[in-house]
DNA sequence: CTGAAAGCGCTAACAT
DNA sequence: ATGTTAGCGCTTTCAG
């Protein structure tokens, strides 16, 4: 009367032995074959392979998870209320791990309940989420990934990690992100060639080191065309809607007010465009605005954001990619051939927010 | 060398064991009180349950989905590219999963890389995965839950399904929404309370069940209060950006344009803004504006939206629930005590995208 | 390089 | 109402 005896399409799913006996061996050795564990002969290893697209088997993960010292499970901790920037690396990371037999699970910390980034992290809970959750490996997105303590906790541990963002540490090695510094550069130069001269950033939490290195690359390329910016064309905001507005009105009521705002992500670009259009300035006639990551919110509103495209979905897959192959190295002993940082490109997406600068302006 | 075994905090997890060690009962027991397959005293179940929480005892999935015929693995399948919407009901899916003891997967079918909603369905795509994937049971949530076709396959398949929305069919029952047809009248009423009274709205697709009932209760209102719906102001979108702005510039063309328009989401309630942005139309001066959902859009735009809100993580939630609960009763066989259809409630959120009609207009 | 034996934790089926 | 037995599919360990 089990559940799964009623379903009328029910066939025997093909186990290692249905393998082992295609092709001649045993068990253990498709096993071999199986989780790269080498020490079979190439001929064998490529009999084996026929075999299993033959008979289309796929491990049992909880047979694995029983016998083995691996749990196959993934465990993602997040903190970032964002749910749609979230969601495009979840999507990804979903993706890979049924790509390579893993399970993923979530938690998400903190009170991400609401709209604001940055509420205090909990971190006995999260201690404890790791131990009990006896996971493989851990994948921290930001902004969590930036914490120092939650660094700390997971090396504790000892447990495989992976960040999403975030410059290398010695403890956490693993690392998936784009080049946050070239990114801000572009972007800075793209609006000095279409005139700028008066430009303004809203940066991110400090604590992020992404949103530092965005700065940084805007600064570096203003330097560069031999442009100032002054300090009053520097605001610090949250990364959520409500302060790119606060900052963005800020600067707008300045004398001598930016001809381009750059936000450092898509969130507060949203919230300077409500804060120009509250006070009559229209964008991109008198303002452009950009943001970075193309989230989805760059292209639900007007005008449709020019962003640094951020390929979450891929950088979501990397990162499972990335941790499986490292945990899978630890069991043998050539942990050192994993490459440690994975960079994905970025893509400058020009659209509506930014026009060219408007002559007699300086 | 397992990677697990240089785990620092390595404990071994309580098993069934020593829960009946604990209790001093036999593991059979205790696997009985676990799975609430009745026929134990109650006296023995309690001293079970104080077992289990005094070692604190959580069943090991891998074991169980070996041994039982279950395989505690649920799959949602999912085709709406609005990650924002779909990304709430899936925290809330992952948490009730969490809790009872079940693992995820999730699959998007279709294109939903792009934005737009309703791309092609590949039907035996969707029929492998459900013969492939093993699962207990199927998630669906809109759009895909609306497709005859879908719910077909998985009838046929007798895979146990839960709907997000939708409406009751014969073969599919089980089934988590809000009461469509009361928020859209909540709505108008609220519009027209403020004294709307040349009303227009966007419709959602035909196919969505779901949309039809926000007009006809939005319809029904007017009705109720008099008013007239003239077919001039009534248009139909996509649920996306596009289609809702493409909708709200042939409203506001014309002649005695609408005062208030209510667009049957979020995302084209955003189109709506952006529409009348163009036309340097004032919302809510000239014109005011109400979405449907509470998507997190709502809030990231100016002005922020009039809507109604839809508990998306507790309904992803719930649905979970409510599937177990009815997948656990089809091994007993009092799978008539589940009920089938949960409705939460929703919430008018009243924000800056609407107000007061400007007198002096009808 | 390959195989045989044992057991992971749980539950179905069969006792009692 | 409770206990016993057997086995799910895989990997670890130990033998060749």
């Amino acid at each position: 009367m089990s559940s799964s005896k009623q379903r009328k399409s029910e066939i025997r799913a093909a186990t290692i032995k249905d393998v082992a006996l295609e092709a001649g061996v045993s068990p253990m050795t498709v096993s071999r074959v199986v989780n790269r564990t080498g020490n079979v002969r190439k001929a064998t290893t490529e009999r084996i392979q026929r075999a299993i697209a033959k008979v289309d088997y796929q491990p049992n993960i909880g047979a694995r998870r029983l016998s083995g010292g691996r749990t196959y499970q993934l465990l993602m901790i997040f903190n970032n209320p964002n749910v749609a920037w979230t969601g495009e690396l979840l999507i990804g990371m979903m993706h890979a791990c049924r790509n390579i037999g893993y399970h993923l699970s979530i938690e998400g910390v903190g009170d991400f309940e609401g709209e604001s980034i940055g509420t205090p992290i909990d971190y006995e809970e999260i201690a404890k989420l790791v131990d009990r959750s006896r996971v493989d490996g851990v994948i921290l997105p930001p902004p969590i990934c930036f914490d120092r303590r939650v660094l700390e906790i997971v090396r504790e541990k000892a447990v495989p990690c992976v960040r999403i963002a975030g410059v290398p540490t010695r403890d956490i090695q693993l690392r998936v992100s784009i080049d946050n510094f070239a990114g801000g550069y572009e972007l800075a130069n793209y609006l000095v060639s279409i005139g700028h001269k008066n430009l303004a950033i809203i940066k991110g939490p400090e604590e992020f080191a992404a949103s530092a290195l965005r700065f940084e690359g805007f600064a570096a390329a203003l330097r560069d065309h031999g442009l100032i910016l002054p300090a009053c064309n520097i605001k610090t905001g949250n990364f959520d809607f409500e302060s790119g507005s606060e900052c963005a009105r800020e600067l707008l009521r300045q004398k001598g007010r930016p001809t381009a705002i750059f936000a450092s992500n898509d969130e507060m670009a949203a919230g300077t465009l409500s804060a120009a259009q509250e006070s009559n300035i229209r964008v991109p006639d008198q303002l452009s605005v950009a943001g970075f990551d193309d989230a989805p919110i760059a292209r639900s509103i007007w005008p449709k954001l020019t962003t640094i495209r951020q390929p979450l979905r891929a950088m979501g897959e990397k990162s499972v990619e990335l941790l499986e192959s490292y945990i899978r190295h630890l069991d043998t002993d050539t942990a050192d051939t994993v490459r440690p940082s994975v960079v994905l490109d970025y893509e400058l997406k020009v659209r509506q927010s930014t026009a060219q600068c408007p002559s007699g302006r300086p």
